[in-house]
DNA sequence: CTTGGTTTGTTGAACATTCATTCAATACGG
DNA sequence: CCGTATTGAATGAATGTTCAACAAACCAAG
């Protein structure tokens, strides 16, 4: 197992070095480059048609490749979206992951870093969002997506509920900390599905700043409300 | 046009007093009263089986009616769904535009109750939540869908700001009314998202805590804290 | 109050289309 | 030349839509 994972990322880095693309179209490619090449054509077909219109030919169609592959790579259609959802949350968790070991020991930098990373065009951008949205649309009648949806959030808003009880001690603030990081955790959610439709005068930047506007609002004394928004206080 | 429609309302009101359910199975019911069966059963199984699983013979059979009857009443699926889709945003706009006209002059009590609101049982269940999300999932892909979701928000997201505003001048507040607005609305947005996913130990009254704890952080003038959430002050 | 005819709502089977899946044939790499 | 990845046509199931037949309500005339 763990010799066919090296295989596959030799096969991938051996595949950017003979590419300028970075995947290649011959025969050559190895199964793992594959994969993520149907998982990429299968969130831009999310994001394009939509959950209920993305078909199994799309997907090929939008990889290049033949009608047939998706059934050889993965076993069947929803064995496909369930990779891709699980590919998206992987990422996600280690994006913010990233964001919170570069913020150090200092809660409120915590705050600030989680926040913005939130926002990092890397995984903030109309394609994922919307890939996003076309799962959540689907969570509820199908436990397999609701499990991963979930376990997303679960450890995410605990990293949430434990910075505002550290900086509720150290500051002295009344607020209730579990409360007040799910309000934060819920604002950032429902501004990604602001971003995801397209609100008049909804971009990256102004949901960025209302969530910032917040952290001013609720943590005055790390915060501070300057031209673009609040920022941190030292 | 006028005439036809007041036909119909007598033959519902006619129907409520012939039967306990308010509609009846046989061939009597009306145009009017057909539709919203039809639209009931769709929002249905919108949230039993989700967007890409609802079918027109589920709505069908759902309703106990015949599989070509909805091709009748309404001219499509996608048709019907656009009205379903139309019907729930029309009763949410009506429920919160009530909440707001109950609320008088004050700013304070107008944001305690509209926050009140978006948690009423009566919009915010299971099964509404489930099938909004389900159009969410969509919204991207389809612009009618957009359209209407857009729509929700404008009018209501423009009320809050100027709730903000006054609040702001009257009580010299240092926030920014229009981000903070768009906070809340985005918060209130993304709890529903997670009561309808379900997520651990969050229900109405959670979600309706964790709304009023950012009112009682960014209003402290006008709300305190309490046993249970934040309650407005005199 | 009947009668007969017209309109309107309803049914369920037939139809055409779309789509996921299968698989035998093929081509490439080792 | 063997094994594996790939192809693309065939298959069968699911589903939206159509439509001819049917039944209930309605209405005007007797």
């Amino acid at each position: 197992m763990a010799a066919m994972k090296s295989a596959a990322l030799e096969g991938l880095s051996s595949e950017i070095e003979k590419s300028a693309e970075g995947e290649k179209r011959g025969r050559k490619a190895s199964k793992e480059v594959r994969r993520h090449q149907l998982i990429e054509a299968t969130i831009d077909s999310l994001a394009k048609r939509g959950f209920s219109e993305t078909t199994m030919a799309d997907v090929a169609d939008g990889a290049g490749l033949s009608r047939g592959i998706v059934n050889f790579h993965f076993e069947s259609k929803e064995k496909l979206l369930v990779a891709t959802l699980k590919y998206m949350a992987d990422e996600y968790s280690a994006h913010w992951r990233s964001a919170y070991q570069k913020a150090g020991d200092d809660p409120a930098r915590q705050l600030e870093l989680l926040v913005a990373a939130d926002f990092d065009r890397s995984i903030c951008n109309k394609r994922k969002l919307a890939a996003w949205c076309a799962f959540w649309g689907e969570a509820k009648s199908r436990p397999t997506y609701q499990a991963l949806c979930g376990a997303r959030d679960e450890a995410y808003q605990n990293v949430f509920v434990e910075i505002c009880a550290r900086l509720k001690t150290d500051s002295a603030y009344d607020y209730e900390p579990y409360e007040t990081a799910v309000g934060l955790c819920s604002m950032l959610e429902g501004l990604w599905l602001r971003l995801m439709m397209g609100t008049e005068g909804m971009d990256r930047e102004s949901a960025h700043r209302v969530a910032t506007e917040y952290l001013a609002s609720v943590f005055p004394k790390q915060f501070s409300r300057q031209a673009l928004g609040a920022t941190r206080i030292a």
